[in-house]
DNA sequence: TTGACTTGCACAATCGATGGTGCTTACATA
DNA sequence: TATGTAAGCACCATCGATTGTGCAAGTCAA
């Protein structure tokens, strides 16, 4: 690059055609693929694309965007950067966008209702191509919005009845972690300290909703006693998590004898509560937690994990939007990660 | 909201102006904040207001932003999305973003220097009006970009000398986290199976270069033995930093009495490789990771930390761009999370 | 009644890229 | 020479919002 020239503000195609002594139209057909169609000669396109890149122009896609309404943006909406599943979720659709050319814009509404539809309106704003929300709170109003602006959306995690949707087999999911635990636990039914608990999440949330769902397929099938109070979901928030816990302990006058935590986000509350207590009683109860994160495959005390596959979820959320059927519903299935049990790596 | 209506694709201030019977001018100042010095009565600011309100209407950003050649798009390059502390700079630069009332865009690099530049290039197209690069590989190409742009930019954790700069004083984070490592070692000097190592990063990277001295420092001031070779800078894989792991694992006949492993990211390689260890093996050697992960701090085994101040960076960064002092260095201090040393939590 | 202001708004140009519609040349054919 | 036809490009409107400027109607004082 020779970057020794005027630091003239950004070159344009005015600035092009001046330089080339050429119509400004007929720099943009010859910067563009088409200009055999506007019959520009072959001389004329290389002499442009030489000027162009000697003056390091890149067109301005604001311009484009509003001459097309299109701007080549894909958004994606979610309620946190700072959380394992989450990010993986960014990651895996920033790979997609870029490889379809298009650019990636990601957005966290801390899970505010009110930010999240304002966000929305944003994006709409800047006339984004497409728009992928995830755990949305009210996702046919978000459909509606996206519907009048004729904005091509689809919903990962809260499905909407008015576009297309995928999500993970929650209720499966958190059966599976659910019989993880109850098989691991070491206690005869019954004679643990206080059955296994449901910790976390937003109890008004589609996930959770389904996840408590598929912890009650569990408990009613094992020979457990049980009842609802054992689902206790706190929110997401690590703090109010903590105190929940906190709370259950001391009615117990312990920890339960399984505990399944609800998010890796409410996991580090009830880790930090764990680190005030003495490793036996630690030790005494089976954690599961939904979603998964390597860190917690080693942690002092064996985690059952269920890990949602976020490449796939992104994947199906950018072909369904290819294929315009309407409203279709995707579920994919999670994949566990049982323990390694504490005596498996006491090896020998 | 009346969503009711016909589903045009977006109203638009000629729509507002046609409905009202008012210049698409008068619209655009009524809908603004300085109709009072265009002398629009406020009769009709709040007609066309209301109109406004009901058609759903919300301005066209690229079209603003063409005109302005101002864009209210943010954007913040960073290696990777699901890495705590990267997805931490993101949190915290999405939420000032929004407090400032402009859009976040965060785009992933993949460590690949020419997606940086491209990436780089491409945002420029957007009209983006300030830009965060975290770790950029060639900051100094970047400023260049940037200048000849005129984009206000700045730079974490890689500074440049054409732009102002923010990083974690990490000579000295690595220093804190050495002597951490050295004083909780429990076998005498020279004792030790074969010292402490220093395990992963990127050495033509910043930040490790400054990470990899802090740890000289500390060792020569220790009166552990030491070399060169102890530095394996193996890269941010964690697939690769767990095979270095396995040689020198094969070399030593063990694992070393220390292990300062650069990144949370290498950390997950290096936790591979332990899970598949003897417990007693893995006692004897203290690890330590630069980069804090809450999930971390609950391992079987203690780890000691560095915290990277995020928002503070972020914070900083931002004030840097609001005060056009060029060039300028800010150095920030990490926070320190010493181990639970496995006694204290025995408990009684 | 007339000039001097003010009020309240409309007109038109502009930002940069694009694509439809011409308008010149040059060359070929009758 | 007149006519046809292609090649090679220029001109102009357009996308939606913003802003400098102009212009009519009303108000006031002399």
């Amino acid at each position: 690059m020779n970057a020794s020239h005027k630091p003239q503000s950004k070159s344009t195609i005015y600035d092009i055609a001046r330089e080339v002594r050429a119509s400004p139209s007929t720099v943009s057909a010859a910067l563009g693929d088409n200009w055999k169609k506007r019959r520009i000669s072959e001389d004329t396109v290389e002499r442009i694309r030489a000027v162009a890149a000697r003056q390091g122009y890149t067109p301005n896609l604001q311009a484009r965007g509003l001459r097309h309404a299109r701007s080549g943006l894909v958004a994606l909406i979610l309620p946190h950067h700072d959380n394992k599943y989450f990010s993986s979720l960014s990651e895996s659709f920033a790979r997609e966008a870029r490889n379809r050319g298009l650019c990636p814009v990601i957005v966290a509404t801390h899970r505010d209702p009110a930010e999240e539809s304002a966000t929305v309106r944003d994006l709409l704003s800047y006339a984004i191509d497409q728009l992928f929300i995830v755990a949305a709170h009210d996702p046919d109003a978000i459909s509606q919005i996206c519907h009048d602006a004729q904005l091509r959306h689809v919903f990962i995690d809260h499905p909407s009845r008015h576009a297309p949707s995928v999500i993970t087999d929650n209720r499966e999911g958190a059966r599976g972690l659910s019989n993880l635990i109850l098989a691991s636990m070491p206690l005869p039914p019954g004679t643990g300290l206080a059955g296994v608990y449901f910790l976390g999440g937003d109890a008004d949330q589609f996930a959770t909703g389904d996840r408590i769902e598929g912890f009650r397929e569990a408990m009613r099938q094992s020979s457990q006693p049980w009842d609802e109070n054992q689902i206790i979901p706190s929110t997401y928030d690590p703090g109010k998590t903590r105190e929940s816990l906190v709370t259950l302990h001391a009615t117990l006058g312990g920890l339960p004898s399984g505990l399944l935590v609800n998010s890796i986000t409410c996991f580090e509350g009830v880790l930090d509560f764990l680190g005030g207590l003495p490793e036996d009683e630690i030790n005494r109860c089976v954690f599961g937690c939904y979603d998964y994160d390597p860190l917690a495959a080693l942690l002092r005390f064996p985690v059952h994990m269920v890990r949602q596959r976020h490449r796939a979820l992104i994947q199906t959320a950018y072909e369904l939007l290819d294929t315009p059927e309407p409203a279709k519903l995707t579920v994919i299935a999670p994949e566990f990660y049982p323990a390694r049990l504490r005596s498996s790596s006491l090896g020998t």
